[in-house]
DNA sequence: CCGACTGGCTAAACCGATCAAGTAGTGTGA
DNA sequence: TCACACTACTTGATCGGTTTAGCCAGTCGG
């Protein structure tokens, strides 16, 4: 049918009786066309199915209709976490409404990642950038003023001022609220096995625990790699010690499942000998017998907002407040009970 | 630092002391340059960190360095599959090698999916496409076709010649492995609860069970949505029939911890009083308890496989044979088990 | 009745690369 | 010595939009 050339603003001109710079201000919606001009002008666009080239556009500097994101992860991990894929997803959802696409890009360091946001900046690929996994000082808010690009973080906390505004979930909340609701079954000896040390939200969740001591509550906090390997061997020597913990909480699903195995094996009966609950939900924590209790935070429509803030942001042209993510709630489940009396 | 004005081909060529045209055939390695002269403006280049701006490049037809993979799925549902991070991760590892990015969009159908390849390929904005979900009589190949674009289909089979060459896994043997492997411990009651019945790799799957009567096998296919709940009610209903099933196979793993727990909670020990088994393998899956029988696929692998032979086509500027992609491995566990002598 | 202003449009420059065509300058062969 | 080829460039057109400057006709104010 349509063969191979391409429809242009030319074409539409010429088939209006105008100029193309006429043409292009009725697209643009401004001023210089007569009303009935412009009725003209597009119908004959909707009518030869002109679409823009992007190339032409990004060229003089308008807009790509593109965001970027560089990961600065190792792929071959990513799968396991249903995190990115329903982060990416919730992104991804709120920009195809506006019609604009994602330019993703796995990077293998915070360096690279740094540079490939140069590039995308410098040639005009993308309008906006997505940053993730915020650090101390981190070196990429820096960057990206000095690029004057359009960026969000998303992290733990608002952002300081001047800085890429922030998406932000409050893990000290959610921290306590998980802490908290185990205090109230009735534990005293709670065990956390984190993630890395240098992640923000661990040391913002071991914090809370650290508090708790307050309440009677002795918190212990063990770091892993989030293998399910090192949950494995952590929770065998947990329950090994004595005095033993009677709920272990975990820092996803996954070291959770891995967790609730070992128990199962050393012949503990979950949640009567000890309680499980994981910072991380997903469909399978709902699934397994028995089902484990676990903070659900909707990472869909953190990435949602993400997305809509960036848009905000291109529109605008110019740095917005950082907003608070999707609270985090609590869903009980199987896993957790009161500590048996004796122990 | 480097401040607002970028760095154009202009910029390098005033520096070099030669033209723009000069440079450009510097850059690109074509004749019509000294060696020396090369030299020379490549350290200008490498000095001024100049960088090539892909808008200006796309407008003139040459690569744009981009990829494109219009997801027309659920958006929600995306993130309870690893296969799709899994998919994702392979092709951009492979894609990022060569310093090409992913363009990614979720779309709602496979109307909104070819016109969305037709605004790419018009303005150039990727160099190859990436499908998935074949169908019977797929109108998205003759598309391809009409857009001269380059393409993979990730699929089940070999493309027919002339169409979208694809990265196919033989969905039929992957089936028989697994239901060869209960029949040989003695399952002649198997229950297979699968995808939509439109998917290809049901029909394929389904074939190969209906096939197996010959052997002395009676196969039921219940087809479901995927979705947890389906596949509770489905498996509820095949523990409560007369015969009942010794073994089930769940198209997915997720499916599959739903159904292992319908079974425990009607008082059923797996394996020794049902089998289950599933065609998609997971970390979950061989860390719950009992751990579930799979078919492992390498999904990441597949990834790179298709980005390698979509990048290969890309430089060919032609299309290239299709691909058989790494073939699924049977990873026995503690689920399956010879059926008990009585039943 | 003249100048200033305004609405509606055109012409042309511009963005940053690629590339075909053209032009010096040198060397080669008859 | 002239024609010819070859090298090493330069010039200028080109892609498809956006945008500035300018032109012309009509209107208004004084």
């Amino acid at each position: 049918m349509t063969s191979g050339k391409r429809v242009t603003i030319a074409d539409i001109a010429r088939l209006a009786g105008v100029s193309p710079g006429a043409v292009s201000f009725a697209l643009n919606g401004r001023p210089g066309v007569s009303d009935e001009t412009r009725q003209r002008i597009l119908a004959i666009v909707e009518e030869n199915h002109w679409q823009p080239s992007s190339a032409a556009r990004a060229l003089v500097g308008a807009r790509a209709n593109t965001v970027g994101f560089a990961l600065a992860r190792p792929a071959r991990s990513l799968g396991s976490e249903a995190f990115f894929t329903d982060l990416i997803a919730g992104i991804e959802s709120r920009l195809s409404e506006n019609k604009v696409s994602l330019q993703l890009r796995l990077v293998a360091d915070i360096a690279e990642e740094m540079e490939v946001h140069r590039q995308w900046r410098s040639s005009n690929q993308v309008d906006g950038i997505i940053l993730i996994d915020p650090r101390d000082d981190d070196p990429r808010s820096d960057r990206i003023a000095a690029l004057d690009a359009r960026a969000v973080m998303i992290g733990s906390k608002p952002s300081p001022d001047g800085s890429v505004p922030s998406v932000w979930i409050a893990d000290d909340e959610v921290a306590e609220t998980l802490f908290s609701y185990l205090a109230a079954l009735g534990h005293t000896r709670i065990a956390y096995v984190a993630g890395p040390a240098e992640l923000e939200h661990t040391r913002l969740r071991a914090e809370v625990l650290d508090r708790m001591a307050a309440d009677g509550v002795s918190g212990e906090v063990i770091t892993t790699d989030f293998s399910p390997a090192r949950a494995s061997a952590v929770t065998r020597s947990l329950l090994s010690a004595r005095p033993r913990p009677t709920a272990i909480v975990y820092d996803n699903d996954v070291m959770a499942v891995a967790g609730l195995r070992v128990a199962q094996e050393m012949g503990r009966t979950v949640p009567r000998d000890v309680s499980i609950a994981s910072f991380d939900d997903s469909v399978i924590a709902g699934l397994i017998n028995p089902s484990i209790t676990a903070m659900t935070r909707d990472t869909f429509e953190l990435g949602e907002q993400a997305a809509t803030l960036l848009l905000q942001q291109i529109v605008a042209g110019a740095n917005l407040p950082s907003a608070q993510g999707p609270t985090p709630t609590l869903t009980a489940r199987e896993s957790t009970a009161p500590p048996a009396s004796d122990s």
